[in-house]
Order: structure tokens, then sequence, then C-alpha cells
RNA sequence: GGGAGUUUAGCUCAGUUGGUUCAGAGCGUCUGCCUUACAAGCAGAGGGUCGGGGGUUCGAAUCCCUCAACUCCCACCA
């Protein structure tokens, strides 16, 4: 066997296998169902360290269910991602010369599905890698024919119940992708740039004029009033005058809102009503004009009367040139404002007026609202329930529109007067057209343009990927849903689990699944997100070649409580890595052995009884901990159990010397708990538990790990778990004092003991061997010429050698008794307060007097050790 | 501007309804060991006024008030 443990070949011999035994593969049947479905990644993206935590984390899940016997499903997936992906076709296209506009819809469509083929599915092999059990046989891409029927027929479902309509509304515009986004795909971020002072000259004025702040000089072409607050006495007997928009040469009127703060800039604003969204409002409310001065691509439109043609950054700074030339800039100032960002191609967001489909929300959320308030979904940590509360009392309606050709075109048809039916087809379409106008054809319909919002088909995921909404009654909709656990980052709350909430009560009238995991967000080890940009984020694959993915594996989630963020260090994957080579190592101890036919020696048959009861103990405790969904604290418990329990000490004592074989029953159960062992760990680290499991013994043909079902563990037996905890101190007491006194293991001590009647002898045997005594020697008092020591009542002596520094001993009993001193000081405080005796329940006060007595014990004894060491 | 959360060892975090001298774990650090499973290791040790202040209580990391710092979400300021 290898001296370190090398996990490539070894994960991918076990993946292959599982799949080719169909482990992951998931049927109905009589078993209990648990099911999660994947968050789809981008069909184009790559594996990055949040999908490796996230992920990670849903194998746990799912294997840990799979071996408490339950049917397990984790369906795995792709998302079409409408804009990420249209832009890096778009980006690709460029790149061989072919702009997006040469093309029609139907070729653009083809380069396109030609390049999901080629690119699409790289981040699920990669998943793999990592150990992913997902039911491949089930993996659904969110534009399948399938999928993109049920999204259709929803849209269908929800316009002809009313939700759904087209309205002229101001919308948060992408001029780089050209398409609207939903408020949730605008992200605000701190800008750094100026606010200018503009001269707005009176009419028939060329001295008084009014200076308006703006951040934005290159609206101006678009300015149709400058407003004031009514209150404002600087400007109240202006107001209906009129001044004149600078370079441009507009007359626009001098208007009175309180929608204007006073105290910012001058007091007065200057209002466009077709590129800000509060300037759109106060344009409706006092009937102002619009002028669109902006083309869909964010250059500036023949509507203006100046800069046609440019970019509207080219023109913020030609402008302030123009400005200032003309002697129309009072001043500049440095200024920080949040700008918005669009979440995809990171541009400036231009707030734009047009037609767009709107989805009515404020009523079909109230529903999912009440199934995380009254606790049939439960949010892992439950903090998340406020931040859920919040949004879905304030819900907007949803702009479900997109000016893109990648993903479901949205099923409207325009008739040649202008009026719009839908219909899941052309053919149903133009039934209800002729409703209208009987003569109608089919060429005489148009269907819109616009694609539907990628969350759109997200929303419908966990029951479109069993079919379930273009046959709701069938098998396996039926079976799996609603879904068992769902595991996703904080930051799509909104974006995706509300709206499935949403979708589930609508169209299954049930919730989509029953526990929400929110995970951190993995952040460099300066706390800064990681991001392409940055540069900071590791390539998981590179990880995984390096420390393994079992290694990987448990670095993530050894350090990831739910819901908290995770500092990433590639050193918790060197934990893993070492943890995974300690295992090995183990193994190959428990191999090397010669199993030969003799007695079982004492200390491992109490070792055996003891181990037995620790693992009964902590498989209780790890249990607890999945149930509560704190893996961390889960993954922690195995790690101590498999390390210290099982190595350090089960190991240690059952070991036989070298050379020396060891007898049939104690190999025997040390394989056994080994197998144990690896069972409990094989959710965290599947491939090096699965190895171990067919190295530890020959199994059939097609019998894995992974499949097994574990069996229930016994009860802990107390008693054996007190007087172990009690021989460790005692043993970890000898090898303190060895180490100070710097001898070495080889040499045998002699020691003698005065145990205190309700000590546990059962384990001196074990005290003998692991710290190379010779038997020990009961006594009725301190031998002459020996070293005192003490662990709980029991007094320990050490004969000497030679080695017995008097001094130090007394210094120690010294300290000892001065701890115990003070220890009863604070005890008879308590005791003495006439409050705590009457106010503490009597169990409390009882405790205190058992303390009391055991310290004044103690003292007794240290203070005989103190007189007879100083003699 | 509105809301939520966090603050405990050098780092990442536990600490269940106040009750053992309760201040913990892992990692890191320090010391000693190449002891034939494992130096990716073994054995041992040190380390914190539980963010500051005040209060309730016989008793507070835990409950209340207040201040401070940080994080996130929502709204968005010309």
């Amino acid at each position: 066997m290898n001296p370190n443990y090398t996990p490539q070949e070894i994960e991918e011999k076990w993946y292959a296998y599982w799949l080719n035994n169909k482990c992951f593969h998931s049927e109905p049947d009589s078993r209990e169902p648990y099911c999660i479905v994947i968050p789809p990644p981008n069909v184009t993206g790559i594996l990055h360290m949040g999908h490796m935590l996230n992920n990670t984390i849903q194998d746990v899940l799912a294997r840990h269910a799979r071996m408490k016997g339950k049917n397990v499903c984790w369906v795995p997936g792709t998302d079409h991602a409408s804009i990420a992906t249209e832009a890096k076709v778009v980006a690709m296209l460029k790149a061989q010369g072919i702009e997006k506009h040469d093309l029609s819809r139907e070729e653009f469509l083809k380069h396109a599905m030609a390049w999901k083929d080629k690119h699409g599915g790289i981040i699920l092999e990669q998943l793999k890698k990592l150990g992913a059990s997902c039911d491949w046989d089930r993996t659904t891409f969110t534009m399948d024919t399938h999928y993109y029927e049920s999204v259709i027929q929803v849209f269908c479902d929800l316009y002809d119940k009313g939700l759904i309509y087209r309205d002229v509304r101001m919308v948060n515009w992408d001029p780089a992708a050209q398409t609207s986004l939903s408020d949730e795909e605008v992200v605000f971020k701190e800008v750094h740039g100026k606010l200018y002072y503009l001269k707005y000259f009176l009419e028939d004025s060329d001295k008084d004029y009014l200076s308006v702040a703006t951040t934005r000089p290159e609206t101006i072409m678009g300015d149709v009033a400058v407003c004031v607050n009514p209150l404002d006495e600087r400007y109240s007997h202006l107001i209906g005058q009129k001044v004149i928009v600078p370079l441009v040469g507009r007359t626009v009127p001098i208007i009175a809102d309180e929608y204007v703060d006073r105290e910012f800039g001058t007091g007065c604003l200057k209002i466009t009503p077709a590129h800000d969204i509060n300037d759109y409002r106060i344009g409706i409310k006092h009937n102002l004009p619009s002028i669109d001065i902006f083309n869909d691509d964010g250059t500036i439109s023949n509507q203006s009367s100046l800069y046609v043609g440019m970019d509207r950054f080219d023109v913020r700074k030609q402008i302030t040139e123009d400005l200032a030339a003309a002697n129309l800039m009072e001043k500049e100032e440095d200024y920080t404002n949040s700008v918005g960002f669009s979440e995809r191609t990171d541009v400036v967001i231009e707030p734009k007026l047009s037609l767009q489909w709107f989805l009515k929300m404020t009523d079909i959320a109230k529903p999912a609202l009440e199934v995380v308030e009254n606790g049939d979904i439960a949010f892992h940590p439950a903090k998340f329930k406020n931040m859920y509360r919040h949004w879905m009392e304030n819900v907007k309606d949803w702009c479900v529109s997109r000016q893109l050709w990648w993903g479901q075109r949205i099923p409207a048809y325009y008739l040649p007067d202008g009026k719009c039916v839908v219909g899941r087809t052309a053919e149903e379409a133009l039934e209800k057209a002729r409703l209208h106008d009987e003569t109608l054809m089919l060429s005489d319909l148009k269907q819109d343009e616009d694609v539907l919002d990628t969350w759109f088909s997200s929303w419908l995921w966990p029951i479109a990927v069993f079919d379930g909404i273009r046959h709701p009654d069938n098998k396996d909709v039926n079976y799996y849903y609603p879904t068992t656990d769902l595991v996703t980052a904080p930051e799509i709350i909104f974006f995706w689990v509300a709206r499935m909430i949403i979708a589930g009560t609508m169209y299954r009238k049930d919730i989509p699944f029953k526990n929400v995991y929110f995970t951190g967000i993995v952040r460099d080890k300066l706390g800064r997100k990681m991001s392409k940009s940055l540069g900071n984020s590791p390539d998981p694959i590179g990880l995984i070649e390096k420390y393994g993915a079992d290694g990987v594996r448990v670095g993530l989630l050894l350090t990831s409580p739910a819901g908290n963020d995770l500092p990433f260090d590639e050193s918790i994957c060197e934990q893993g890595r070492n943890f995974a080579n300690k295992i090995w190592n183990a193994l190959k101890l428990v191999k090397g052995w010669d199993i030969s036919n003799i007695e079982q020696p004492e200390t491992a048959r109490i070792a055996g009884e003891w181990f037995a009861s620790r693992l009964n103990q902590e498989a209780l405790i790890i249990e607890d901990h999945y149930s509560k969904y704190r893996l961390n604290d889960s993954i922690m418990a195995v790690y101590k159990l498999v390390w210290d329990d099982f190595c350090s000490w089960y190991l240690e004592m059952i070991k036989p010397a070298y050379g020396q074989p060891i007898d049939v029953a104690t190999h025997k159960q040390a394989c056994d708990f080994f197998e144990t062992l690896m069972g409990l760990l094989h959710p965290f680290m599947p491939f090096l538990t699965e190895e171990i499991w067919h190295t530890l013994q020959s199994r059939a043909e097609d019998e894995t790990l992974m499949t097994q079902t574990l069996p229930k563990q016994g009860s802990a037996d107390e008693n054996i778990l007190s007087a172990f905890a009690r021989a460790s101190e005692v043993i970890m007491a000898i090898r303190a004092l060895r180490n100070e006194k710097n001898i070495p293991q080889k040499t045998s001590l002699h020691i003698a003991v005065k145990k205190t009647s309700d000590d546990d002898t059962t384990f001196d045997v074990v005290v003998e061997k692991l710290c190379n005594l010779q038997p020990l020697e009961y006594v009725a008092e301190q031998p002459e010429g020996t070293l005192a020591f003490r662990v709980g009542k029991s007094e320990y002596f050490l004969f000497d050698d030679g080695v017995i520094d008097r001094r130090e001993a007394l210094e120690r009993a010294e300290k000892d008794l001065k701890y115990n001193e003070g220890f009863l000081r604070s005890v008879m405080a308590k005791l003495s307060n006439e409050k705590f005796v009457a106010g503490a329940p009597p169990a409390v006060v009882e405790a205190e007097r058992k303390k009391q007595k055991d310290a004044e014990e103690k003292i007794l004894l240290l203070r005989a050790q103190i007189a007879s060491l100083s003699s």
C-alpha cells in the first residue's frame, strides 16, 4: 500500500463504479422519498467555489438520506440563463466577425444551441469530480422541449387568469444586453463621480439664472422642467416662470413639488421624465412631456438636438467641457452616489420607458408568505424568514419580458389591428384571434419578439423537472413533490426561492420543498467576495487534483455553518487531505497485522467494550447535528471520533507489541468498528470510505458502501464511558509527567496507587499498557521515596528512579492546594449566602454541598502530601 | 432613510430554558519526539475582563437598557 493516500485513481474508479451500478438513479417505490433539486447552474458556466460548497452540502445530505434508507433523488440540470448566455454568444460571434443584427432569429438560435452543446454541461462533468451523487438520467435543461412547453403553458394560464398584463412602464434598461431587467437584477454600487452645477438662465434675462445640481449633465437634452420645493422661499416667486436649458436652448417651466429636497444641492431639480424614475412620476403628476434622448444602446437619439449618435459617457465628458466653455457651468463638486448596474453585464442601468410584460405579484405572494410564516417551509438559519417576509409584503409586479432571443419566446401574437392574443401555439392563438375576426390566417399573426426572464422558467424547477406542469398527475411528480431540501445561496432568495414557493402554492397547491438551507458566501482570506475580476478565486478542479475531492469537501464543510460566510483558505483543504491520510494509515495498520488464534488480551476486550459505547454515543450526537442542519458540527464530531477515539485511543489500546500477532476476535471487531466509522463518514468523504470499505473485506460484485443502510446504533454504557474518561485522565497525567521530566517512553515506570473506594479499576490494564508501566501497585499510604500526583480523588505515586525533584513536586501540590482552597471559598460563599440557599433550586444547592465535601477531601489529601514532601 | 444580524483564544466558530472553577472546539502557535500505521505524524503546553458601560438576580457569555464597531437585505438621494 502507498505510504500516503493518493486520491486520484481511487476517485475515478469509484465514481465510474457507482455510475455503472446505477447507484444514483431513483425510481418511485414504496420507500420514503428524499428529493433535492439542484439550483441549476448557468448552462455555459464553469464550476466556482460557491458551487463547490453548495453541491458538497447537497451531496452530504443526499448520501446521508440514502444511508438512512430513503429513496434519494437528486435532480441535476442547467439553466439557459438568457442574458448571460446570449451575451456570451454575441461576443463569440463578434469575435468571428458576425454581428447579431445581421442574423435572423433562427440563425442566431442555431449558433446559440451549438454553443450550448459545446460548452453546456462542462459544469456537470465537474460536479462528478466532486463526487456529486446526482441522478444523471434525470438531467434537465430549462429549454428542453417539455420544459419549454411548461413555461409557455404557465404564461398562458397566468394571462388567462388576468395576472399577466402588458404596459408601458419605466423599466431598468441594460444598454449592453439591450434588454429590460427586473428590479432584482439591478445591483447598486457606490460610484465616485461629480455633481455639476448648471446655469439655467431665466427667460429674458442674461444675468439671473437658477443653479441646478445634477450628476448626469448629458440628460439635459431631455429636460422638460425645473422643479423646486413649494415651501422654498428662495424660489417661490419664480414658480410659473420659465428658464432656458443650457446649450439646448429650450424654454421650460419652473414647477413646484414636495418631492424636491430643499437641502440638496441648490434646491433646484431638473426634470427629465424619460430618464429617471422620480422625474417620471413628477412628469406624470404635472402633465409634462417626455423626451427620450437615448437609443437602446445608450447612444444619443435623434430626439436630441445635440450629440446625436454619441455614447452617453462620452457625451457626459464632452458636455461638461462645452458647458464650461459656454460659461454655463457654475461649479463641479466631487460626489459619491449609488448607481444601478446590470447584474449580468455590469453596465450602468438606464431607466427607460418601454412596453413590457408584467406579472401581478401581490395576490399570488400571499399564500407563499403564509407557508413560510407557519413553518411548513423551514429556513436554515431561520433569520432569513425576516428578509423573506419583508420582500413578500412589499412585492412589486415582476417584469417578465426580455428583449432577447435566447429563451422561451413570449406566446403573444399580434393581429393586424394591433390586438393581442395569447396561446400555447400559433394555431391556438389563431383560434382565439378568429373570435375577433374569422377571416384571419396564421400568416396574419405576428408573434412577440421578446423572450421571458430566465427566472420565469426557473421558478417552475421543482415541478417542471418532473413534468408536473404538463402532466400534473404523473407518477414522478406525485412521488417526489414536494421535495425535501433545497440548498442555495441567500443572494437568490427573491430571484428564485420566493418565486418557486409562489409557483408551488399556485400550481401544486403545495410547498416546493420542506427545508431551505442557505449557504454562506465563499470569500477570500481578506473577506472579499470571490470574483473573476479580482482573480481571487482558486480553481476548484485544481484543488481537487491537489487535495482530493474528499479533502476539499471536508475542508469546505468544517468551516461553514449554515448561513455563515466562509473565508476560504487553501489550508482548510490541507486539513481534509491530512484527515484522509490519517485514515489511510489506520487502514494500513489494521491490514498489516498477522492474525493468530491466540487468546484476547484483557486490554483489547475492555477497549472493544468502551469503543462500542463511544460509537453508539457519538452516532446519536452526529444524527442530532444532521437533524438541525449543523453539518459542520456533524463532520467535526466524526472527525474527532475517528482521529481521537478510534486512532489515538482504541487502536493504541488493541495494538499488539511489534512483531506480535493479533487475536481473531479483536481483529474482527476492529474491522467492524472501522466499517461502521466509514459508514458514518461516507456522506462527507465518499471516495475514501468506499475504497476502505471494500478493502476491509471482500464484497459481492455490485455491493457498495453508498447504498448500505446504516444499522441502528445500540445504547452506550455510561459506566464504562466514565471509567474510561477517568483512566484517560490518569494516562494524560502520566504522559505530562514524562514530558515534563523528560522520561522517554521506553523507560518503564513503577507506579503505586492509593485509590478511593468509588474509583473503577477496570481500565488499569489499559493505563499500564499505554503508559508503559510495570503492574500498578495498590497501597494504603504513600511509599517512601515516591513522587505523588493526584487524579480525581486518587493519589498516584511514582517510584523514584533518580528523576524526582521534590521541590518541584511540592510546588505542584501547593498550586493544586491553592486552587482547591479558592474553589472551596467560592462554594462556601454561595452556601453561606442565605438568599442563595433559600432562592436556588434544591438540586443546585445540593450540588454545591457535594462540591464542598469533595473539595474538603481533596484539600486534606493535598495537605498531607505537602507535609510528607517537606519533611 | 427603513429593517435584520453579528461582536467569545492569533483565525473560524460552539456555548440549548441564567446554575459545577464554565469560559470550550478545530486550526494555528510554542516545547519535546524521525517511538516500525501515520512528521500530511505522536506527546505535551500556553492562550480570552465573553465589544464598552450600566442594570435585573443569591448567581450573567446567557435576560434588560445604552453606546460602539462590523456585515447583510430593502428603498434610493438630484
